[in-house]
DNA sequence: GGACAATTGTTGTCGTCAACAACAATCTTC
DNA sequence: GAAGATTGTTGTTGACGACAACAATTGTCC
């Protein structure tokens, strides 16, 4: 174990016998540091709530907007292949779609070529939201460079350009 | 809109005619591209389920490996202490803590200075079990390397070194 | 010292999300 | 045409974050 470990007790004794608490910063890791996945998914918690505030107006989440522009450049992709692009689950994209659709954002038309599957678009008033999510979206990006910095996001993009 | 929106269907025409499948990564994600909240949540699924399943066999997930190893290096900890510095919300902490404790890793000690709050500590069999967890937790981290590069991971946890 | 506010652990509800399983309708393939 | 695969859908399960309420206990303030 490391030094960190003879900390026996949430409170510090101080010289005159009283104790204190103790900050959440003066805990120490350990072996968290060092964890790719700890920060990572720390520093993705941070940047879906600043997304989530940011297009708290038009009640946008990233899920969300990233099936409106996956559909919005790719008019008349079906469902399976929005979800493979995605990483989502069909299963899950169904309520997805139906919430945009009641939204009258997206519309589902049932394609010719194959009975089964639903070509998916744009509606013209999702294509004019979808211009002012891109704009909101944008200042969250300012905000994500704001917080880690502009080269070190740009680092970051590239880094992880493969999963995308 | 982009160039790629000149993709009318999930269908491309052929020469002759006939139609064939397109596949997912020749769809375009336009915006999507240059956002760092999408490549990180798609890195953040991927890494995660690594981490589950290199510690597939001793049943271990990333929450629960943080807390025991949090607990580890500051044994006599609160509830609270241990939420505060992880994120977790208090009430979630709660299960975690139940079901860890359930499989004798570790124990809620009654404290004797505040009589509301549970000092937590790792059992006998909860430090050895978590030597184990840090052995495959190292292994997992290899994988990351692999994937993205030993100076790309090392970049990655510095750039994202003020969210830990 | 006693009323009042704050903290700690707990229980519960709600909504998001990933992972499956099952199903009907519809292609594809042989 | 029969068998198998695919598409959209419905449903369930479990992990997880966000809240709200509560009892027990502690801290604060007059």
């Amino acid at each position: 174990m490391t030094a960190s470990a003879a900390q026996p007790s949430p409170r510090k004794r101080t010289g005159n016998g009283a104790t204190r608490r103790i900050d959440a910063d003066e805990i120490g890791l350990d072996a968290l540091v060092g964890h790719a996945g700890y920060a990572v998914r720390r520093f993705q918690i941070w940047i879906f709530q600043d997304f989530i505030k940011t297009l708290g107006d038009v009640d946008i989440r990233p899920t969300q907007y990233s099936v409106l522009t996956l559909i919005g450049a790719n008019p008349g992709l079906s469902q399976m292949a929005v979800a493979k692009r995605l990483g989502i689950e069909r299963a899950r994209l169904v309520h997805l779609l139906d919430s945009l659709e009641q939204r009258k954002l997206v519309k589902r038309i049932k394609s010719k070529s194959d009975r089964r599957s639903h070509a998916l678009h744009l509606t013209a008033p999702g294509e004019t939201a979808l211009a002012k999510f891109k704009r909101l979206a944008a200042e969250h990006e300012r905000h994500v460079e704001a917080k880690i910095g502009k080269a070190n996001r740009e680092r970051l993009l590239q880094i992880l350009a493969g999963f995308t």
